[in-house]
DNA sequence: TTGCGCTGAACAAACGATTGTCCTATGTTA
DNA sequence: TAACATAGGACAATCGTTTGTTCAGCGCAA
């Protein structure tokens, strides 16, 4: 068992209290030098440090922050936790990660379990739209952030990329390129970045004066296999796509396999956009023209404001939102890829 | 803020000790039904949930896990993490999650605030030979386990794979292929699998007669970037050799790499096999040859022994080793990746 | 009527730290 | 010499739960 402040007290014959102002600098503590450098002498001799579960009773503070996503294992989300960590780690919090799958009720669960934890503040980047969670949380008064994903419009404070400008560059840069049937892999229709990255598409489309064909739309989720299967889709039509904007890079990963499974050439028989700009994206083969977001600044930035909250105790919605920028290679413009100098991998493989 | 106990008690009009043993089925508790059927319905319409900061430090427990990584962007300590969550969140544990990024410094802190922090038990993935921190946690009698990588043989509770076997396995496959010159891009001297690996490769060749030329062993650390210069390095040797085995899966990424930009086939030129089979492994082109370990169950099966540790209240030093398997694919054998019934696709078609 | 055994709760002591207040010796000043 | 500071700490309440113990009242048997 770890040494307590009371112990220490009965070895340097003073009272807890005293001990705590010790180790705890307190400026107002009026103390004997020699009293003081014994204790002192003690408390490195012990390695005492206060009982966190103690102090944060006490404190009504725990140091600790949860981020909630579907799954750390998809890059995306593995590099905005770092993100998060670098920016709370330095300022003494820890972070819990918890995994949601997608599934609501394993967000709503979890949630509910950190509340109880007390964990000081929350970064969600797994919610839907209309999210009956997030109005939870705002009811709790508990700090968060959403990140990337947002539940109901400037509600809540939130950092993430312009949803809509970022898929209007990628569906014109299609279009320069000549592309006249443009495909899309949408996200959920219960998702912002679903909604506003379709929006972005369609609305691109029409400043081009290209008809907007809903058979050209497919929803394929945000996971590998669900843009493999909304490939498949599009890319069977009777009159197929000749391009393909995909809502994520790992849906856009997804749609690589589906277009070699069909001996389809990439760019030439149809280029390929995604969104993310993920570590992967520029070691496929082509690398995938992507929509480049800072993934490691969306963390560092969230816990930035979630942690202004805490410190200030004010409930804030401020809206941090980046621009997203175009970042082409070899998926739609053939040679675009960075000869040597960067260590390229070898593209993806059927399955 | 959340409603207490003794906000409860005083709206009931019973002792909070009244309230804590309804909550929590006290099985000891006499009630008159009525009296419960009240305070059932209170705890039902206020939501109430214990507050996790008290009742862990009147119970000493925390129901907190950590784990500790060199870095979660790296895919092999992402599945891990996802396994341990899914072995302890069932349980009610939440799990914390802190990177390195191999520093043993940043190690050390993480630890020393994990311990302050009172989590129930640590899982170490990023551990040292002979690590003087887990020294500490040893004497500190908190529960851990060590997962991957060990510390001093045979002392602590472990999870991982059989290194040596594993590595020999790789390298016989590569000498069985009639390769006669194997270059292996070794981890680092101060990591037991770094050690463990390199022991059975060297293992391997001295099975089958042939020389262990120093010269084709080369330090390329667990990352890329590391990988790309130690092939580099070995492939311009003036007898380069015709076959790498990787330490890692990714450290095999960055040798595909330097072979691509020396312009070498892969397998034609020279063969690669890894270790871990990680994701991408399988979805490279050619597909990486590796050595099979279960992450995911690396995972779960240390959160089970350090849930066995937590609740028996026993430290254990039971050690659970895998038996790594080797899958064969496009990198060492033309033509393996060829799902039936689908035509191949050329490894370096493109440019 | 006394005593006993229930029932149905209340009481109170932790868990370990923080922090505003109070107390007791010494000196200092008038 | 009496009043008063001041230094140097001690005291005690508090954070919200958990849990061993105690206790008042009531019914019932002797």
């Amino acid at each position: 068992m770890p040494v307590t402040l009371k112990e220490l007290a009965a070895r340097a014959r003073v009272h807890p209290s005293t001990i705590s102002r010790v180790a705890n600098h307190d400026p107002s503590l009026r103390i004997a030098p020699a009293t003081r450098a014994r204790i002192e002498a003690l408390l490195r001799e012990t390695e005492y440090r206060p009982n966190g579960i103690a102090r944060g009773l006490k404190l009504r503070q725990t140091f600790v922050l949860a981020v909630v996503i579907p799954d750390v294992t998809n890059p995306f989300f593995a590099a905005l936790f770092r993100g998060v960590e670098d920016g709370a780690s330095p300022r003494g919090y820890n972070v819990l990660l918890c995994n949601t799958d997608g599934s609501p009720e394993r967000q709503r669960s979890h949630l509910q379990s950190l509340h109880a934890r007390r964990v000081d503040g929350v970064l969600l980047a797994s919610t839907f739209l209309n999210d009956p969670t997030v109005r939870w949380l705002r009811s709790q008064r508990m700090p968060y952030v959403l990140v990337n994903r947002f539940s109901d419009e400037g509600q809540d404070p939130f950092v993430g990329s312009d949803d809509v400008l970022g898929a209007r560059l990628a569906t014109q840069h299609l279009v320069e390129l000549g592309h006249r049937r443009i495909g899309h892999l949408a996200g959920k229709a219960t998702v912002s970045t679903g909604v506003l990255r379709r929006r972005g598409y369609a609305a691109a489309l029409a400043d081009s004066g290209l008809p907007a064909d809903p058979r050209l739309v497919s929803e394929s989720g945000y996971a590998e296999e669900g843009g493999a299967q909304a490939a498949e889709r599009l890319l069977s039509l009777p009159d197929p796509p000749t391009a393909l904007f995909a809502v994520t890079d790992m849906t856009a990963v997804g749609a690589f396999g589906a277009a070699r499974r069909r001996g389809l050439r990439i760019p030439d028989d149809v280029a390929i956009v995604g969104y993310n700009d993920i570590p992967l994206a520029s070691r496929l083969v082509p690398g995938l023209t992507t929509v480049h977001v800072p993934i490691h600044e969306f963390g560092s930035a969230a816990a930035r404001l979630l942690l202004e909250q805490i410190e200030t105790g004010a409930q804030s919605r401020r809206r941090l939102v980046f621009n997203p920028e175009l970042v082409v290679r070899g998926s739609t413009v053939p040679g675009a890829d960075a000869p040597a100098g960067h260590p390229s991998i070898p593209a993806f493989a059927t399955e």
